[in-house]
Formats: C-alpha cells, sequence, structure tokens
DNA sequence: GACCTTTTGGGAGTTACTCTCATTTGACAG
DNA sequence: CTGTCAAATGAGAGTAACTCCCAAAAGGTC
C-alpha cells in the first residue's frame, strides 16, 4: 500500500546510481518510467531557472514533461519531492554500515558523508548544487528538508537504532541524530550557498570538528 | 508591508505574557483583536481535539470562532501558524541576552532554555504539552517547525550574531545554531511525546551535556 | 492474437491561501 | 452628540496543490 514513493532499490553496488539504473537489464516498462522521471524532473528544473519555483506550477512541469498532472502526482508525491528526493540514502546507509562498530557514531557519520559527498561531485556536482541552492533559497524547500521522509537526522537515527540492535529509539538516540543531521544539512547548504566554491569536504570536516569538541569557543 | 503577524511587542518584563498582555490598559480596539485571536485559537485546538488537525478546516475553525476565513488568515498568516508560532520568542530572546557574554554558548541556551520552560510550566504546560503533541504527530507541523521564522535555530542564529557583533553569520555560527536548535526542538518534542511525565528541565540538561561531550560513548 | 496487469489520462472535487472591494466599527476632534 | 478618518471585517472570485475514480491504452505472457 502507499506506493508512493517508486524508487528502485539497488541490487548490487553501483559507481553511480543513477547510471547505474539506466544501464541495468530493465523491462522495457521499467525503463520507460525511468525514462518520464528523468522527463519529468529535467523539464522540472529547466521551468524553474527559467521562472522561479513557486511561479512553476505542476501543470506546467506536467505539460512540459508531456505526461497528464495525475502522472505527475504518481512520480511525485508533492512538487517538494521533485527537489528533495534523492536516491543517495541507500549509498549513504551503506557507507555508515560499513564503518566498523565501535567507532565513535560522530566518526562513522563524517567519513561516510565525505565519501559519499566526494562521489556525488564527480558526476552529479552541478546537479547537486542547484538542488541545494533552491533548497536554501526556497522556504517551502527549506522546511520540506526537514520532513521525516527526507531527513539526515532520520536516517542516522535509523543507524543507530541498527547498531544498538533495538526498536525503540532512546532518548541520547533521538538528541544525537537530531544534532549530527543538522549540522550535516547545514554544512551541505553552506556549501551550496556559496556557489559550492568551497571545499566541501573541509566544510563537512570543520562541522564535525565543532559538534566533537562541544562547541568549544563558541 | 507584509503585516502578516499582528504579535504585539512587549514593552515591559511580564510574568507571565499572555496574562500581562490580557491585564494591559489597551484600547478597546486592541483587547477586541486580542480576544478574537484567542477565541480562534480555543476554538481551533477544541476542534483539533475532537477530529483531529488535517480533518479540520479553516473554514470550519472560523466558524466556530464566528469570524470569516478572511478574518482568520489576517490573524494567522497560515493553518500551521495556529500551532507553530508562539510568543515565547522575546523570553527567550531576552533570557539569552541575560547570559554572560563570555560565559559558552552552549551553556547560555541551557540556561536560557530551562529557565523559560520552567516558567512556562507553571501558567500554561496543559497548552504547551498540547502544542507539542501536535506538532510530532502531524508531519506537516514537524516540518513547518523548521520553517526559519519558527525555528530555534534562527533564534540561536540571531544571539550568535548579535554576540559577535557582526551583520552575517559566519560558518562556525551557523553550524552551532543548527545544531543546538536541532537538540533544544527534539528535547522539547521528546517530552512531550512521554506525556510530559518526564522532568523537562532534566532532559534538556541531559541533551546539553550530550552535545557539550561531543557525543563521548555514542 | 487473446488475456491480464500496469500505467495513463481526464474530470470532478477539496482545501489552503490570495486579492480586491465594499461595509462596518472603533478612535478622536470639535 | 456628530462628522471624519483609519483600521478591521466580510464576501466573493480566483489560483494551485493535491485526491479520487473510472475508462482507455500499453506492456507482458502464453
Amino acid at each position: 500500500m502507499n506506493a508512493t514513493q517508486p524508487t528502485a532499490a539497488l541490487p548490487d553496488a553501483p559507481t553511480n546510481p543513477v547510471q547505474a539504473l539506466l544501464e541495468a537489464p530493465l523491462s522495457l516498462r521499467e525503463r520507460k518510467k525511468l525514462k518520464t522521471r528523468q522527463t519529468i524532473r529535467r523539464e522540472a528544473y529547466r521551468l524553474f531557472a527559467e521562472q522561479g519555483y513557486e511561479s512553476t506550477t505542476v501543470e506546467q512541469i506536467a505539460a512540459a514533461a508531456e505526461v497528464s498532472p495525475s502522472t505527475f502526482f504518481r512520480y511525485f508525491a508533492t512538487k517538494d519531492d521533485l527537489v528533495l528526493t534523492d536516491e543517495y540514502d541507500p549509498a549513504m546507509i551503506a557507507a555508515l554500515l560499513a564503518r566498523p562498530a565501535d567507532e565513535p557514531f560522530l566518526t562513522s557519520c563524517r567519513e561516510a558523508l565525505i565519501g559519499l559527498i566526494r562521489q556525488l561531485l564527480q558526476h552529479e556536482r552541478q546537479e547537486l548544487l542547484i538542488r541545494m541552492r533552491l533548497v536554501t533559497e526556497v522556504p517551502a524547500l527549506r522546511a520540506g528538508l526537514h520532513r521525516a521522509d527526507h531527513s539526515p537526522a532520520a536516517l542516522y537515527l535509523a543507524i543507530l537504532l541498527r547498531r544498538a540492535g533495538v526498536e525503540e529509539p532512546s532518548y541520547d538516540m533521538r538528541i544525537t541524530a537530531a544534532a549530527i543531521g543538522a549540522a550535516s544539512t547545514e554544512a551541505v547548504l553552506c556549501w551550496a550557498a556559496g556557489g559550492g566554491e568551497q571545499d566541501i569536504a573541509e566544510l563537512v570536516d570543520h562541522a564535525f570538528a565543532l559538534l566533537e569538541s562541544g562547541f568549544a569557543g563558541v
């Protein structure tokens, strides 16, 4: 039920998720779906660049992508999702799980995040930059970023649960995930706000150093 | 311009903001406005309790409060704002500014937050609890909580700016405000999720201890 | 080519929100 | 008490993001 998000699972570790999905031996039906999804996204971003996010309607996007509005909502649950959903979560989860379980969680997060971002920059730097800038500039998107399903906090919390082998999160876990998640998000948004000119790995590293020090000196 | 939020300024330090505003010598016009605002809120919460947030329409709320929908939106910019706007920001800012400027920021935040909450619990415990529970349960509200104008992060950032005497926030400030803000929010939400049975001061204290330790042991 | 399942388009409906304009109501001076 | 001005309200039309439902089309399989 509730089949809103047709995000395909990644069967084997891909070098580039999106690319890998395109090359995989999919049925005609699935290739078409992927293509439609891409077209909608591409046309949407084109329109956003031309006339801004707010003043671009779903109807316009659907028309540009040559699908009906109904179909648009079958591919993206909300207009926000167009910008906010990514396919990086599985990779991030994998990266986190690959870290030694006795490593301080903060370190695991830092290394996983930097690793993931480094990888993304090679293939999708421009796209990531545009998306993050949209998020910083459009209040609605900034808010949407904190919805349960998109937030890094939720992802971190899931990992903490898994590490501890429990079902319900403890208070410590919730605070930890929230704080590290917020810092992670802010770091990436700062990078995008600066036009992507700064070294993002350095930014992330610095943010985590702040967290680790307990905000010493502030 | 943009006179969306008729939140009255607090002229002198009040013991209880809402009470103080009611007792203050206001003109008939302003007393009426305040009364309308209260009526809308009260009726809204009553309806939320009866039939839930999502399935309560603005039209219903307006009807229950005996105002037109137009008037509703003159008092609250969005339906979210009904739950998300509070009058505590000035008090929190004052509490933060009252702390010594050379105190570690984390300490200032902890003390200010605990102080404010202690005060609130005396007069508005029930209201706070209901509101926070709504926020935890309704995804739309949870997202709205992170809009620039409501978030503790924005408030903390403003204080950091003032302390440093600068206009533009530094990277460190942004990360710090985001992390501490997220932890503060999570602490209060955890308290509400637990039915308000735990000691909130202890919860906040514990959250800040986690932050200060750099998440040692996690 | 026949049959079944998935995907799509179209249309009607709901709701949050915006804008505009005419009416009402409180504030205040004479 | 009255006239005048500004602020607050109500009413109505309009927009856009969704939701639901049903019939048509297209892919997959034998």
